[in-house]
RNA sequence: GGGCCCGUAGCUCAGCGGUUAGAGCAGGGGACUCAUAAUCCCUUGGUCGUAGGUUCGAAUCCUACCGGGCCUACCA
């Protein structure tokens, strides 16, 4: 059933910041927007799949610092890497740019100057911290100090993770710069906001009536901002910044999240002037009216965390400028492994290069896509489900189809005439209806089962037609047997174009097999008779428990962030550590021995450790420190240690910090432990075997 | 504290007002031997989180509670 109008579909998936490596938790949301892109395009339609690399913002900025490179060095050998992550996992964009271009900044003079004109530009002094000795201001997770209510030390800047404070980092008391250790002042700057407010009433409508959004989506919006007057958006940052100068406001940049969505236009300006000739442009995608043709629809797909800005940002900047808005935006759930969040001491914290070093990515394309429903739900890879379900659906059900038939047909070919198979063939055709309506809706997992279930008949209806024993049966059954096969080859390449979004490679093999090239979903309409076999080859092997667990053993030995343009020159004996988590919390200002020697450390063992129900971060310890000596301390390590796996151990202490009243009793000390950018997880240190409770560190 | 989502067989989920609640995987039994220890048939297994309510009829609608998760907490 050929579409009856070709529709223009532009896709977008969220642009990965140049600061980090593809995980396989990005891979969610690329496969996703991948496997959606490509079944139109499969469909007919004019689909194009646009993404960049998102390259702005203070975080690249002091991370070019600490590594001693400029900005565009860090960021384009970051480029380099994301783009051999998402090639081998067949993801096909058709322009991929980034925030850092001309086509972005002009882009975003243009939206700016629709702001503008329209009024919604003011200005306002902000008060904050600015560090004298990095000589930049300071984004509030990058100043630490002690909690104004709480007196809890060593808190980050917006809000207080022992008490639930929030407030401003001014209110620190003894803030600390963590770039350079520096005490901060209070700096005042003029930074520049969009009058949202003025928007109030279109973003009103769109959320809740324009379809773009899943129900849940306008609802959190329109009890979280809407409901109330919408705050200015601060637009702007001061001087230094790695970004776009703001062409009318010099010495003001335009913060990172104003051009990182203009980007997607961006990459379409880019791609339309690559396509010479074809006649593309831009204002035929992003322009409202004029043409004579209906509007594109742009689909946008995100992550959760993310979802205010593309609803409610973006969509006024789009429509201040009078550009085409979202017909759609997609909102997918994060990735857990093995049920929790990635953990790099689990060795869980996959990245893309160390899962392609093991396993097959089209495995977990369709992993992907069994699991998408196209709803918000956070999606778990457990590795033996991923290894159970692709072994029995895509090896056992799918390519098993081909690999017990295809070789009967080596000489002959398929039959002249399609056979009759009981009505097979035309069932799984009509249920080609359904599986596209479960694509189009995002609904990837339904449209994975209705493919199983003819998979299913059709290895029933081999086993039914036993053509082994045809093969035995001379010539009188040759007729027959190549028969038999040529309806299981064709069930097979059948379910091959149906499966084609997700495993673009696997298609591209099928077809090489038998039929010719996979390239319209039409193809799943019509057996292919006549034609010439090709000789079968394995087309996926089986996932072995031993490929898994290897994948998990170099995850835990492996820095989770390998340094983007890590030198290859270096000898592969010295392990490259991350330079994230230095570079996020670089180190403090010097200090002298006595300052050292106020501190006492000291070796303690955990002889009891208990839950505290009520509390989401923190865990009751009571630790010896030797003799009868007993302390109780309240840790912030739940949710990485158990308790029982605690007692017993040694630990290092803050012995002779201020006892604090907390929420859940008083903590007469604190248990040191080390965390930080580049891992989640708080990691506990312990001294070499033969310490006692008691001693102190020197 | 507020909001949202989820809780259906051991596991992953479908079903979302109407015959005795389904599938895949796992388990048990059998068949087959073409196939990557693949496939096929049969089968065990569920008081559909709990308690109420609406209804001729509820896994499906409503309420409360329990359990799990996410988002928020005056901040974008």
């Amino acid at each position: 059933m050929p579409p009856t109008t070709v529709r223009r579909i532009l896709a977008t998936s969220a642009l990965p910041y140049a600061n980090g490596q593809i995980h396989l938790g990005h891979l969610v949301e690329y496969i996703q927007t991948d496997i959606f892109v490509r079944f139109q395009k499969l469909r007919g339609h004019h689909a194009i799949y646009l993404c960049a690399d998102d390259t702005h913002g203070t975080a690249i900025m002091i991370r070019a610092r600490v590594e001693g490179r400029s900005e565009r060095e860090l960021i384009a050998a970051m480029r380099t890497d994301h783009l051999a992550d998402f090639s081998r996992f067949q993801i096909a964009f058709d322009h991929y740019g980034s925030t850092d271009s001309d086509a972005n900044r002009q882009l975003c003079g243009e939206v700016w100057q629709a702001l503008r004109g329209r009024g919604l530009v003011t200005s306002r002094e902000v008060r904050q911290l600015y560090d004298p000795t990095a000589g930049v201001f300071l984004a509030d997770r990058f100043v630490r100090g002690t909690c104004p209510r709480c007196q809890g030390a060593d808190q980050y800047g917006d809000s207080c993770e022992l008490c639930g404070a929030t407030y401003s980092p001014a209110d620190l008391i003894d803030p600390v710069s963590t770039l350079s250790g520096a005490v901060p002042e209070v700096r005042s700057a003029e930074h520049l906001f969009v009058t949202l407010e003025a928007m109030h009433s279109f973003l009103q409508e769109w959320t809740q009536s324009s379809g773009a959004l899943d129900p849940r989506i306008a609802n959190y919006l329109s009890g979280h901002f809407l409901g109330e007057e919408l705050r200015d958006w601060d637009i702007s940052r001061p001087a230094p910044y790695f970004g776009f100068e703001i062409p009318d406001a010099p010495g003001h940049y335009w913060y990172v999240w104003f051009d990182a969505p203009i980007g997607y236009m961006a990459a379409t300006s880019e791609w339309c002037a690559a396509q010479a000739g074809a006649g593309e442009s831009f204002d035929r995608w992003w322009r409202r009216g004029g043409v004579n043709e209906p509007p594109a629809e742009i689909h946008h797909f995100i992550g959760k965390d993310i979802t205010y800005f593309h609803t409610l940002f973006w969509p006024a900047m789009l429509e201040a400028a009078g550009l085409t808005l979202p017909t759609r935006v997609r909102v997918h759930g994060f990735l857990t492994v093995n049920g929790q969040k990635m953990s790099k001491s689990r060795g869980t914290f996959l990245l893309a290069r160390t899962y392609l070093d093991h396993l097959d990515p089209g495995m977990l394309r369709y992993f992907y896509a069994a699991k998408l429903s196209g709803d918000i739900d956070d999606i778990d890879l457990n590795l033996e489900e991923f290894t159970a379900k692709v072994n029995a659906d895509l090896v056992g059900k799918v390519v098993n189809l081909a690999s017990r038939t295809a070789r009967w047909l080596e000489s002959s070919g398929l039959s002249a005439r399609y056979p009759d198979d009981g009505g097979l063939f035309a069932q799984a055709a009509t249920e080609g209806t359904e599986i596209a309506a479960a694509y189009e809706a995002c609904d990837f997992a339904r449209a994975m089962r209705i493919i199983m279930a003819a998979a299913d008949r059709a290895n029933a209806y081999v086993d039914a037609q036993q053509p082994w024993k045809l093969a035995k049966g001379g010539p009188e059954a040759s007729g027959r047997l190549q028969d038999v096969a040529s309806v299981a080859l064709n069930l097979f390449r059948q379910l091959a174009v149906y499966l084609a979004p997700v495993l673009p490679e696997f298609a591209t093999q099928v077809g090489n097999l038998v039929g010719g090239p996979i390239t319209s979903w039409d193809q799943s309409q019509q057996p292919v008779v006549g034609s010439s076999v090709g000789t079968f080859q394995p087309l996926m092997r089986r996932v072995e428990a031993a490929h898994v667990e290897a994948l998990q053993q170099a995850s835990l030995a492996q820095a989770p962030v390998t340094p983007p343009g890590a030198s290859p020159m270096e000898p592969q004996t010295t392990p490259t550590d991350p330079a994230e988590p230095l570079a996020a919390e670089p180190l403090a200002a010097e200090c002298t021995i006595d300052d050292f020697a106020k501190i006492d450390l000291r070796v303690a063992r955990i002889v009891n450790a208990e839950e505290v129900p009520e509390a989401k971060k923190l865990l009751k310890l009571t630790l010896s420190l030797g003799g009868e000596a007993r302390r109780t301390v309240f840790a912030g390590i739940k949710g990485f240690h158990t308790p029982e796996s605690l007692v017993g151990r040694l630990v290092v202490v803050v012995a002779n910090l201020a006892p604090r009243q907390m929420k859940f009793g008083l903590s007469e000390g604190m248990v040191a432990a080390a965390s930080g950018a580049g891992a989640p997880g708080v990691y506990l240190l312990s001294p070499d075997s033969g310490a006692l409770p008691g001693m102190r560190l020197h």
